[in-house]
DNA sequence: CAATAAATTAGAATTCTTCTAAACAAGAAA
DNA sequence: TTTCTTGTTTAGAAGAATTCTAATTTATTG
């Protein structure tokens, strides 16, 4: 692990106005070192487990609440069986694998949403999500 | 409650293999006697409650999903903390009103969904979801 | 009317998530 | 540094939604 990198993610929390306790780098270290991931409460903490990062289910809950509220990381809705957050915060939407359940961000600019009826009265537009549904092609 | 309705009901039900049992019939009618309804297990027991039909939570969990395997509902997620039902199970797309958890239809060619980029290798589209979040206006 | 297959049920069990209250750690002030 | 305040972490209990189990009841078929 690089230095410079857990002074930026330091900073990162710092501007979040989140402590950077020990737990809170070790979690963003593994969500934000890595690309984009999408991931599960569950998995982020066997994630933390294997890289022998003593932290509980509980903070793991707590901190991806507090990332999600600060804007680190976005909630995705698209398994009523649990919840998963997008470290992508731009607009973008989404391909959901049925099978594995994976997650693949599309950029916001590749695909268009065009027509949007009038809103219900009094309200307005909180997000657009739309999420492309794939399952493996049996042959 | 009129004759001829129970009769179709009947039949939607022998159509889809499913035996016209007292409690499905009391649920097929709560469902799709009135319009489009988007509804959860909870607040259907508690419409079967309030129109006196004796019906546990397991048997609407139960016909839920059967009625949705049979393809007379669609499940619905939009929501982490509970999973809806949707009576309409022709292509649409939904409004969702985040701070009372509401929803409506928005039909299919009310909106436009263009340039879905490339699928994942060896994937086909099972579907595209639009939801449109929105919330009140504070004012 | 059996016989059999399907459906219903209460209540237990599971799973995911949140809560509680105590111990601990971080930053600010003296 | 030491002290104070406040934020954070934690184990385990509690909660909510859903599924399972195994026994009973009901619908259909012969």
């Amino acid at each position: 692990m690089v230095q410079s990198e857990l002074v930026d993610l330091e900073k990162k929390l710092r501007d979040a106005q989140l402590r950077p306790t020990k737990q809170r780098l070790a979690l963003a270290q593994l969500l934000f070192s890595d690309g984009n991931r999408h991931i599960t409460a569950e998995r982020l903490h066997s994630d933390a487990m294997e890289a022998n990062v003593a932290i509980s289910l509980a903070t793991i809950y707590n901190n991806l609440h507090q990332f999600t509220a600060a804007g680190l990381l976005r909630e995705v809705v698209v398994d009523s069986s649990s919840s998963y957050f997008d470290t992508n915060i731009a607009p973008r939407h989404l391909f959901f694998h049925e099978q594995s359940g994976t997650l693949k961000d599309i950029a916001k600019d590749d695909l268009k949403v065009d027509n949007i009826p009038p809103l219900p009265e009094g309200t307005e537009i909180s997000s657009v999500d739309v999420i492309v549904r794939v399952s493996s092609t049996r042959r």
